[in-house]
Order: C-alpha cells, then sequence, then structure tokens
DNA sequence: TAGATTGTTAATCGATTAACAATC
DNA sequence: TAGATTGTTAATCGATTAACAATC
C-alpha cells in the first residue's frame, strides 16, 4: 500500500468504472469475480486491473479472486464515496439546472445546498431542495456553510472570476462547466467538463467513418 | 500529410483547445502565433504542439511561425467544423433539454432538430427551434430525415436499447450522457460524457488534498 | 493436491520531450 | 545576413502488457 506516491490520472479515472460495474456484478447476485471477468466487462486488460487495484493495496485473493463487495467497498473509500459532500451550483441557467436536477449521483452522497445567479427572474426559484440565490450573497454564504465542491455553469466570460472568488472564500474542488480553461493555484482541483471539446472530437470521428466508406 | 495513419487520441481530444484559443488570439486581434506562445496559452509543450499539428500537414511558415486564421481554419476543417450536422436528443429530461437549449455550440454549424421522449408531458413541447416528439415516432423520422448525431439522454436502463435502435436506423455517431457503456459495432462511433465517473475523480483528488493538508 | 488467479517484476509499446537541421 | 521558429528525427519517459512466482 504506497498511499503517498502519485497515482496515474489514468488509474484514478478508471476507478469509477470499475465501481460502477461491480455495483452491477452485486446487482446479479454474484459475489466473487477475478480481474479476468472484470476485464470482459470493461475492455480494459485483466493485467491492467491488477496493476490498477494493487496501487492501493492488494484487494484480491491469490486464486480465488476478488470479493465483489468488498473490492466495491474498497474503490467507494478510495475515491471517498463513503463521506458527504455539501455542492453549490454558480449559474442557474441550462446546464445548472440539470446539474442540480441530476439524480445521477446517487453512489455517494452529494447534496446540492444551493444556486447562484444575477438573473432576478430566476432569483428565488428553487430546484428539489435548492433555493437559487443572488450571486451577491455568494461569499456570505460561503463564510457562513461548509461547502466541498462547486459546480461553475456560468458564461464562459466570468468563469475565472466567479472561480477566484470562490477561491478566495476556501473553495478547492471545481467542477467546471464553462469552456474555458480556469487558472487556479496548485491547491485547487479543477475537473472539467468541456461538452464542445468532446462534441467536436465526435464530429472529427463522424467524418472518419464518413471518409473510409466512401474510399 | 498522413492522413491515412491513425491519430492518436490523446492528439484529437487537444485539438479543440488549440482552435479555441486560436479563437481568442484572432478576437485580440493577432494574426500570427508561434508552438511557443500557443504553449504558454495551452499549457502543453511547443514540442507536442508542433507534433500534433504536423500529423495533419505543415501549417507553419519555418522562422516565422503561425498564421492565426490560417491554423484555426485547418482545424476546423480537420475537426470538421466547417460542415453543418444535424442533431436528435433521445430523452428530454434535465440533461436532454439543458443540451437542447446549450448555446455553446455556435463554432460549428449544429442544428438541433428534434427531442424524443415517452412521457406524454413533454411530448408536444418545444425547445427553441425543436419539437419534443413519441419515441415511438423515432424510427420513422430516422427512415425520413438525415441525421448526423443523436445524442442519448435517456436513464441508463434505455440507453443500450435506444443506441442499438438507432444503429438500425443508420446513425453512426451517437454522444451518449447515460453513465453506461455502449456495446455498439465498430463502425459507430461513441462519445461518452460520463458525469458521475467526472465528480468522482473529482471527489478523489479532493480528498487528496485534504489528506496532505492535514498531514 | 491440482488448478486457478493474484501480486509483482520485467518487457514492450506508445506518447511526450529534446534536439537540431532546414529555412523563412 | 542573423535571428527565429518550424518540421522532424532521436531520446526519454511513462503507461500498458506479458510473464510468472506466490499462494489460496
Amino acid at each position: 500500500m504506497n498511499n503517498n506516491d502519485k497515482i496515474s490520472p489514468a488509474v484514478i479515472r478508471r476507478l469509477p468504472k470499475y465501481y460502477r460495474y461491480l455495483g452491477e456484478l452485486t446487482k446479479m447476485g454474484l459475489n466473487k469475480t477475478s480481474s479476468r471477468e472484470l476485464s470482459e466487462m470493461t475492455g480494459f486488460s485483466a493485467s491492467q486491473i491488477r496493476q490498477d487495484l494493487n496501487n492501493f493495496g492488494g484487494f484480491g485473493q491469490q486464486g480465488f479472486g476478488y470479493d465483489v463487495e468488498n473490492l466495491r467497498n474498497e474503490i467507494a473509500r478510495i475515491l471517498g464515496l463513503d463521506k458527504k459532500y455539501k455542492i453549490i451550483i454558480i449559474g442557474a441557467g441550462n446546464i445548472g439546472q440539470a446539474i442540480a436536477n441530476y439524480t445521477g449521483f446517487y453512489e455517494a452522497d452529494y447534496e446540492v445546498v444551493a444556486l447562484f445567479d444575477k438573473n432576478p427572474k430566476l432569483i428565488g426559484m428553487s430546484m428539489r431542495n435548492a433555493l437559487i440565490k443572488d450571486i451577491d450573497e455568494l461569499e456570505e454564504f460561503l463564510n457562513v456553510e461548509n461547502i466541498d465542491i462547486a459546480v461553475i455553469c456560468t458564461p464562459k466570460s466570468v468563469s475565472q472570476q466567479v472561480a477566484e472568488q470562490l477561491v478566495q472564500c476556501g473553495i478547492r474542488a471545481i467542477w467546471n462547466f464553462a469552456p474555458k480553461d480556469l487558472k487556479m493555484p496548485d491547491y485547487v482541483h479543477v475537473e472539467n467538463v468541456h461538452l464542445n471539446e468532446s462534441l467536436f472530437s465526435l464530429t472529427y470521428y463522424y467524418n472518419q467513418m464518413n471518409k473510409k466508406k466512401s474510399e
């Protein structure tokens, strides 16, 4: 268990997938699995799966495999899915509202406690249990509440400025949906969801396929 | 220009970023740039940028650099942003509606022509210029209209089945927002936006930082 | 025990970086 | 011309895969 070494981001991005497939195995009533079986499900090689898991410890049993529930719990613990997280969303437009209403976060205990916007038409509305507040109240709010994660769903023109304000108020984890790369100090982690970049690469591959077809 | 070699996905995923920063340079009124300047903006090494671009051709001028507008156009052409694309969205819930209303696709000519859902409360509503239709009309619709890209925003339980139906009707490019890996034939390209996986890795890094802080 | 599968080391592969000749 | 910066080859680095001893 070398918890102190830096784990490659590629490994971290595979963990949620293992976690998801282990959940499916549980649902199917299976309590034992192997790197070979996980390989078939995920498409990653069995060797890679064993390498990945052994970054965090030996969760398997030689000659036997892995206990599904145990391995799932271990991955949950590694990712931190065994804890509660309070989230705020900045920008209550299309994307902000969609995230607020998104039910796909059930795996862990994520709670959207508030949204912030500057549009008076939106302020005062509520999404699920979260109220849309005036962006001017953001700092005051952050001084009182203990927020773990901030989601940026503003237009890109203000995203950098909003991010800086968040960091000044103590936020250290940002989930960024604005199509812009935020310049942030090292102690802030930014996870980007760049929808346009995703769509552009899909477009590239779509055209590649059409090219091949017409050859 | 070795258009026929397979370009690494890592390269393709950087292209939209180059494209975006070149747009910013244009806005700033600059018409000349260099791999060094792009390196400072994007955070990728100058060497990598030159390598990436030279997968597609020599767009620069030795001793001078790159013409901003020309390079931007070339990347647009490589990605296919110089063409029009018709999109449909399957599932008109939170995410589906957000995508339909998303204005961040202005770079290229993407048009959402219809949404599909099975919820009678949603059917008949319209998002921007697109109508929400009954999912039962999907096949008929695809037989008549020429659709380039389908976006899956359904619950994960039906995503695989929906994807198969789309492929049967000729769809070859899928933008998948359902938290599930679609099993698809090779001639279909799937681009995944797995929001929960993204949030989970953010959670991991958030906890890592807290661990460091308390050491 | 024999068979199976992990944990882990070594080999391979691919992607990134460095270096530099070409040349504007 | 001299300085600058590309295009491209070679070197390095890191991640993936293969192999196999450990062991259940």
